[in-house]
DNA sequence: ACAAATAATTAGCCTAATCAAATATAATAG
DNA sequence: CTATTATATTTGATTAGGCTAATTATTTGT
């Protein structure tokens, strides 16, 4: 469902013909409609032209040009001085280039012994050129796994993401244990947080909520030894998400 | 030594500026290199203009144009209707680039079950895409192979390609058996040669020259079974390299 | 209710890579 | 030593993606 390039494979392709390509999706145009999936989803929902062009790292003007081609296309819906919504067609692309990321962060760090967050820039170069093939054997080779590094689900083949319930570190009840799932930053944001030992099934509990925004939490990377504590600002625990600890429900 | 594209990482980086780019390779400028390698080397000689066109399935004017940009880049050396040679620093971008792309049909055919004639096509495709990083890692995964699946010598990480010599298959005495060490074909080409059996490492042997500028061989694929026997042009026993057999020296 | 501030769009231009048509150059055949 | 032919280059367009500056909508604060 993604790429897949042009593959002028059989003899004496095309060439020539000038094609205007109407319906091509190009690796650009993926990672807006990346983007435009990520910001509805992940955070406070309403798509704005600014706030897509925050993301990118272009400016305005040029997004505007973007979406007027994406409207043409049918990957999105849009109306003047309002936020974009995706269409089907466009969310299944999207849907296929978050696939193609997290398989290859998966790969990244189980095979090529990527760190944590050193993952996320080169998955999100390639994940615009991985063919449909090769997404395919890779997922058997990872074994289908439904989670990457980050905790991050995985869509399948259909593009279904597993959804499964998380709650936000930030609204977890003071003194209960739970285990961490998901840890939704990059950058040196997600390296500091991995130092501190936060990662994936990794079991951490508030310790107490101070009145300045901030959150006591204790932290047990290692079973063996005491918890480590640490205060973090409340933001940052809203995209720590966590679930029940299995055994201690 | 290759893409290693933009990271504009740091916090608010450039953007704007308009840069003229002016030491940037780009994937197809690596395209055009390496093209010009494997005609230079790989076959006879002169890098001509109409060449280069017809190996990137591309118009004359569009190298025309490419090739006063890489030579402006100091890729290459050029004069008015002569071929082309590539400079130090664009046979190295060459070689960085053909290292990617036999690694990755390594890593293709190795561990995600690729058939032998699929690999090219994904290959030249990501060869432009990974990272020095990644190729550092993947080459340890793959323990620093010297070949690639069809026998094409990976160039290490300071672009020494390993040179052995091979003698073509069409050159070699009638009746002494050699070791197949690579095919150079691509497509459907090679899929018939390795229905054939044709693959590297596989004893062949000339039965007999026909006056017909076809060759008679025999293949041993299986040591347990007698050899397949097979008529080919001369043409593909010329891009079909042996060695000696190892014990018949 | 209206001016000021904020955000989106339009207009015009740029680079990279491509093509077709026209032109120039080199090679070769009488 | 010209005339024809095969190549190469120049010219002028096109498409994709981007930028700046100017303009237009929308939202907000008084």
């Amino acid at each position: 469902m993604t790429t897949e390039p042009n593959t002028p494979d059989a003899a004496e392709s095309s060439r020539s013909e000038h094609v205007p390509d109407s319906d091509t999706v190009t690796p650009v145009m993926e990672d807006y409609l990346k983007t435009i999936y990520e910001l509805q989803y992940d955070r406070d929902g309403a798509v704005w032209t600014s706030r897509i062009a925050d993301s990118l790292e272009v400016t305005p003007p040029t997004v505007s040009s973007m979406l007027e081609k994406l409207e043409r296309r049918g990957l999105i819906h849009r109306e003047k001085h309002r936020p974009v919504t995706l269409t089907e067609t466009g969310e299944n692309v999207a849907l296929g280039v978050i696939r193609n990321h997290r398989l290859l962060e998966t790969f990244l760090a189980d095979y090529l012994e990527y760190e944590w967050d050193e993952v996320h820039a080169e998955a999100d170069r390639l994940e615009h050129y991985v063919s449909d093939q090769f997404v395919d054997r890779l997922t058997a080779m990872l074994e289908h796994p439904s989670s990457d590094p980050h905790g991050d689900p995985i869509p399948d083949e259909a593009l279904a993401a597993p959804t499964r319930s998380w709650i936000r570190l930030s609204e977890a009840e003071a003194g209960v244990s739970h285990r961490v799932e998901r840890v939704r930053a990059d950058g040196e944001r997600l390296r500091y947080l991995a130092d501190c030992g936060i990662t994936p099934g990794v079991p951490v509990e508030i310790v107490e909520r101070t009145p300045l925004e901030s959150v006591e939490i204790a932290i047990e990377s290692d079973p063996d030894h005491e918890p480590n504590s640490q205060v973090l600002p409340k933001r940052a625990c809203e995209r720590i998400l966590v679930g029940p600890l299995p055994g201690n429900n």
